[in-house]
DNA sequence: CTGAAAGCGCTTACAG
DNA sequence: CTGAAAGCGCTTACAG
């Protein structure tokens, strides 16, 4: 078995006191000329590693940080990728949580601040007992950082990274506006404060603003494995049956695909569809799904860079700062004409 | 600000030394009586909390772990639930490190250490340069449990928990047989020591024992968004052309699929197709695809338990355990009887 | 530039 | 059952 190497150690060895070490192995403060170089070729011919346990207890910065957030798809994927990257540059480590119902949020929270992180960095769910223990962590001066959905009043200081949900709905309105559609549809799931929300509403106040158009609106509460399909068959069986639905997330897709088929309807030549996310089944849909890709991997990074810099102004109170990334039009072949009467 | 609160103040306050209190809080040792009920509700009254960094350099215990894998898919997604639900209840949070080509992994083994995890739970990619850093935990007596992947020669000591892909590729080739398949092939990617490997050779293990049976063989090199396409196409064009394709990861059926709508093939009228995994894409091709199905929460879970009994025993040195988790059939629409000559 | 000392917030023998 | 003391491995003023 090896023992740890420490401080004293290294000292004995070099015939300086510990506190010499310490120095010179710290980028930090007054350069300890020869003495240095002699200290750091020992340090690494013995192996010496700085426990970061102790390091952080009398720094007050471990560096490590908590994420809570949990895995099903690409888009989380990307966020993690994003978020590992940018942590990496600042040898930084997330302790990783998932939300889950059986876990209560306030222990994973304390879970995290008994180990002294840094700051924590959030995607919430929906659900509104988030809110009220993120003070656990401000109390203490430990910032937070949410992504993808917007902390709401309850938490004025966590900054937010996420889609510009409003834009990218709008875009959606735009591009059917632009095809020729007047009648359509949108098929939701998913409550205040969730991304899918609001790329209702503003799928909405675009359709309102829009001369002429018409949008038949389905909210469905949402749940595991949600496809849409009973909203779809709502929308199919209006009259005069709307030409192009909006479905708030991808996997809505799935059951209007199918609602459509059982009523032999094609894609897109009698009904365009227009899907939010790029998740990994939208070019698996046939035909292929034109919808809004978001940016994950971006959001990540810059969520995790702005939960640093937070850390580094050790200013966990200031007010909320927002950053919206842009999404972008994926055409693909389920848009096209209406179809004429 | 609020400040931390600490044993002595709690000491203070209950009228009793600091030891005491440490004691009192420890679910260990002496029981305190009635002054523990006091130094108890003292604390909770003040909202103590126990500095884990400082706990963890005390006991050598900081019930962190590290993980290190990274997350792509529905598989890795239900091996973090499984790992999630094994820690909670052991009031374990891991710190999560996603390999790749930028960081160097004898990096994050330190950022581990160094941080003293107490135990370290990883999901090999196949690449060799993991194994020979295992030891930096290894001889630190900071145990490794391998998940999914297994470690080779180098890290004997690390216990593993996978799928039993060996088992599966059988029960794919009886299947097959069973249905009066005797021309197989077998598209592949992914070398020693993926699971991937280890599944196409006892695929042809099986069609060696079996009578009159025929496997051709096409291997392609892993590669992001591999699909299998141009090994279907070798496959197809063989003559006579075999009747039944086994694919090693259910991504490779994707190209098998386009090949065959591409020269008129049906599935399953005119070849069969079985593949290993049952990831998201299996049900969502046309035909489903008929495939083994992986636990990966049971392997998460039992991974993480694995690990935290290695933590428990302290020793990070006995010989590897082995768990295989059985894979199952999951018939869908892919699979049917040979065509009729 | 360097050393001696104090301190971070705990736990753990060791006495009483 | 409880207290006084030492110690974990560091960092940080404070003197020299």
């Amino acid at each position: 078995m090896r023992v740890a190497v420490t401080l004293k150690d290294i000292a004995l060895r070099a015939g300086v006191s510990q506190a010499t070490v310490s120095i010179a192995l710290g980028s930090s403060g007054r350069i300890s000329g020869a003495t240095r170089e002699r200290i750091l070729s020992i340090a690494s011919e013995l192996g010496y590693r700085r426990n970061l346990l102790v390091h952080g207890m009398q720094t007050g910065r471990t560096k490590s940080i908590g994420l809570l957030m949990s895995f099903c798809g690409r888009f989380e994927a990307g966020l993690f990728e994003g978020i590992s990257g940018a942590l990496d540059a600042a040898e930084c480590v997330p302790f990783v949580l998932r939300p889950s119902r059986d876990v209560p949020v306030l222990g994973q929270i304390h879970a995290l601040l008994d180990r002294r992180v840094d700051g924590i960095l959030m995607r919430p769910t929906g659900e509104a007992r988030w809110e009220r223990h993120l003070h656990e962590a401000l109390d203490r001066h430990v910032p937070v950082v949410s992504i993808d959905v917007e902390t709401q009043a309850d938490a004025p200081q966590v900054d937010f990274v996420g889609t510009d949900d409003a834009a990218g709905a709008a875009i959606a309105a735009e591009t059917l506006f632009g095809a020729g559609h007047r009648r359509l549809a949108c098929i939701s799931t998913g409550d205040f404060p969730t991304p899918m929300f609001i790329r209702r509403k503003a799928f909405e106040a675009a359709v309102e603003k829009e001369k002429n158009a018409t949008c038949h609106a389905v909210h469905q509460p949402w749940e595991d494995g949600i496809d849409g399909y009973a909203a779809a068959n709502e929308v199919f069986s209006q009259s005069p049956r709307p030409t192009a639905v909006f479905v708030t997330m991808d996997a809505l897709a799935r059951g209007v695909y199918r609602a459509a088929a059982e009523r032999r309807l094609r894609i897109p030549e009698d009904v365009s569809v227009i899907g939010f996310a790029d998740e990994l089944i939208a070019g698996l849909l046939q035909p292929p799904l034109t919808t809004l890709k978001q940016r994950p991997v971006d959001i990540g990074r810059i969520g995790a860079e702005r939960l640093l810099a937070r850390i580094d102004e050790a200013d966990a109170h200031g007010e909320r700062r927002r950053v919206l990334i842009q999404p972008e039009l994926v055409e693909r072949a389920s848009l096209g004409q209406p179809p004429k009467l």
